[in-house]
RNA sequence: UGGGGGAUCGUCCAACGGCAGGACAGCGGCCUUUGGAGUCGCCGAUGGAGGUUCGAAUCCUCCUCCCCCAGCCA
């Protein structure tokens, strides 16, 4: 049972009311249920975490159920990919996969109970025709001329639907509600088409397919759902759940509650639109690290530990929301702050040369894996008289507040010593191409005996130690923080042209050697990268998960903005 | 203009007739061998108008604004 502490969201509320009243039985069984046609995103895993999180705290039970009855957009590639990123959430359904298909003799037979009962028709009303028949938001509908078949007629045509008698779109099966229903959804809905498609489960053992509106009420009933939660957009249904509900013989009476999609800055969550980034090519998968796919994010690096730790704070409500992805991105450096070991990695690598320090020679330095977390650990880095720092830590002409490396001033290296810039080298152009320091050793392991202090502590790699690899670094994808603001515009003119940066060579330490792929490290001083797949034995393929927070990056924006 | 929902700091979520609170973001301090992390502080909201009440974000009335619905998609 949930802290009494903690306040319950609504959702929470009615469970608790209801286990307490004992209206369910005393039980609580929710179910995520995905159409398998497209890939999961972290809108999905919030309701994941709704339905699978309400079970686990509630001692209830919470099933995976594909909802399987579009045979024309769904594939078993879809139905793979939502089982792996369920159970990567950390959630486990246990025995309890289903899918909608497995219902489908179930909802057929329930359908000829329709029939027998006067409460559902076969109507031969062209698509087109049924569209004009349903009116429209302020007007009535009209009755299809095929409403009053008799029961006789009904179970005739129905059946040689189902023998595959008729072409698709020949006749459909309708409930029959009210046409004037001031609720679109109960004019007549269509119960069942004809679709001569192939099912990734059934084969071809189906030419009419059962409407969601139709089959969910049913999987819930079949399921004993006792709290089947879907977003605002379906409130609308919900009578039409209920109507089914209580015309049917059904074996349990579900309830439907609605919640609030998630929304998130900079972000669509579309399935079309996602598709469309994906057919289109503006990203490089379904898992490109810049998708708010749940495979995307795996790739990029976000733990799931992470994401559910989001959808906690996200809460559940009734209202429509746009969450910043700075709450994700907090999550994120939260728990990779206490889980990453710590690595030296040089991006844009400056060359550096020790001019005083002897040639040939190589110390070992001790660094921490995780100041953190002292059981990580220390490991050893080498160091000699050639290194590379990061380029952005070095400025030939310091500006205020700049407290990193230039000329004639010292900062200390990592773990290693005090170096001082004497002389910066240039090409032709004018750009810096290499710096010569000095190093003193009296500092050794980063401390002055004599007491005296830098300001800044560099990060740095030896250059004849370090690992080559390839650094992929991401930006938002849109530009816009809340694109479906706007209306009259196309998303895609949203796309940020520079959302992926591709760096290479950067170097890193030699201890990353053999990283496993899908390991998180901290960069210090960078960010958080992870191991992407497409990493080789002889060269390593980092992502940038996400950035540390960087005062700096903050005083050089306000310096820019004041100066123009 | 039909029906269904919803309005609390910039954002998300609390407060369930009794001091509007937390988190993220932003800003500032402390600390620091990561300008990281940590820590302290500041900024900042009940859509509007009436009413009920000793007392209203909460109850009532009216108004305003936002979202969803006219697939043989889910």
């Amino acid at each position: 049972m949930p802290d009494p502490d903690t306040p319950l969201d609504f959702i929470r509320q009615i469970v608790a009311d209801d286990l307490r009243s004992g209206k369910t039985g005393g039980r609580l069984h929710t179910r995520f249920p995905p159409e398998p046609n497209g890939y999961l995103h972290i809108g999905h895993a919030k309701a994941i975490c709704l339905n699978f999180g309400l079970a686990q705290e509630f001692g209830g039970l919470c099933n995976l159920r594909f909802d399987d009855t579009n045979p024309t957009k769904e594939e078993m590639r879809y139905v793979e990919s939502i089982k792996q990123d369920v159970r990567w959430l950390g959630f486990d359904w246990g025995e309890r996969l289903y899918y909608a298909s497995d219902y489908f003799e179930e909802m057929y037979q329930y359908a000829l109970h329709l029939i027998k009962a006067g409460k559902a028709y076969v109507c031969s009303l062209t698509p087109e025709e049924i569209r004009q028949y349903r009116g429209t938001l302020t007007t009535p509908g009209k009755n299809s001329p095929y409403r009053e078949r008799t029961v006789a007629e009904n179970l005739d045509l129905f059946t040689r639907m189902r023998a595959g008698e008729f072409p698709d779109g020949a006749h459909v099966l309708r409930a029959k509600i009210d046409m004037a229903a001031a609720n679109l959804n109960l004019r007549d809905p269509v119960l069942y088409r004809i679709l001569h498609a192939d099912h990734h489960r059934t084969g071809s053992r189906w030419c009419i397919y059962p409407m969601y509106d139709y089959a969910h009420p049913i999987s819930d009933a079949l399921e004993g759902i006792t709290h089947s939660l879907c977003t605002l957009e379906f409130e609308d249904h919900r009578p039409l759940y209920d109507w089914l509900l209580d015309n049917l013989p059904v074996p349990y009476r579900p309830r439907q509650y609605e919640f609030a999609r998630l929304n998130m800055t900079s972000t669509v969550l579309s399935k079309r639109k996602l598709i469309q980034l994906v057919q289109e090519g503006h990203v490089r998968g379904w898992d490109d690290p810049r998708m708010p796919t749940i495979s995307g994010m795996r790739r990029r690096g976000y733990p799931p530990e992470a994401i559910r730790n989001f959808c906690d704070r996200i809460g559940v409500g009734k209202k429509d929301n746009i969450v910043e992805l700075e709450l994700l991105e907090h999550c994120v450096r939260e728990f990779l702050n206490r889980a990453a070991p710590r690595v030296m990695a040089v991006l844009r690598p400056l060359k550096v040369v020790l001019t005083n320090y002897p040639e040939g020679q190589v110390e070992y330095l001790e660094a921490i894996n995780n100041p953190e977390d002292p059981t990580m650990g220390t490991r050893l880095v080498p160091f000699s008289r050639v290194l590379y720092l990061e380029r952005e830590d070095f400025m030939e002409e310091p500006p205020k507040k700049f407290y990193r490396l230039a000329p004639d001033r010292e900062v200390r290296l990592r773990y290693a010593y005090f170096i001082k810039c004497v002389e910066v080298v240039k090409d032709r152009e004018g750009n810096v191409v290499e710096l010569h320091c000095t190093y003193d050793p009296e500092t050794k392991g980063g401390y002055a005996p004599d007491g005296r202090q830098v300001k800044a502590t560099l990060h740095w790699v030896s250059a004849a130690h370090a690992l080559p690899a390839e650094v992929r670094l991401y930006e938002r994808l849109l530009t816009k923080v809340n694109p479906a603001e706007e209306k009259n515009a196309d998303f895609k003119s949203f796309i940020n042209p520079h959302s992926l940066m591709v760096l290479n060579p950067c170097w890193v330490e030699p201890s990353l050697a053999g990283a496993a792929v899908g390991s998180r490290w901290q960069f210090e001083r960078l960010g958080y990268f992870c191991v992407d797949p497409d990493s080789t034995d002889g060269a390593l393929v980092f992502n940038r998960t996400v950035t540390l927070k960087d005062p700096w990056a903050r005083i050089k924006r306000s310096q820019l903005n004041t100066k123009s």
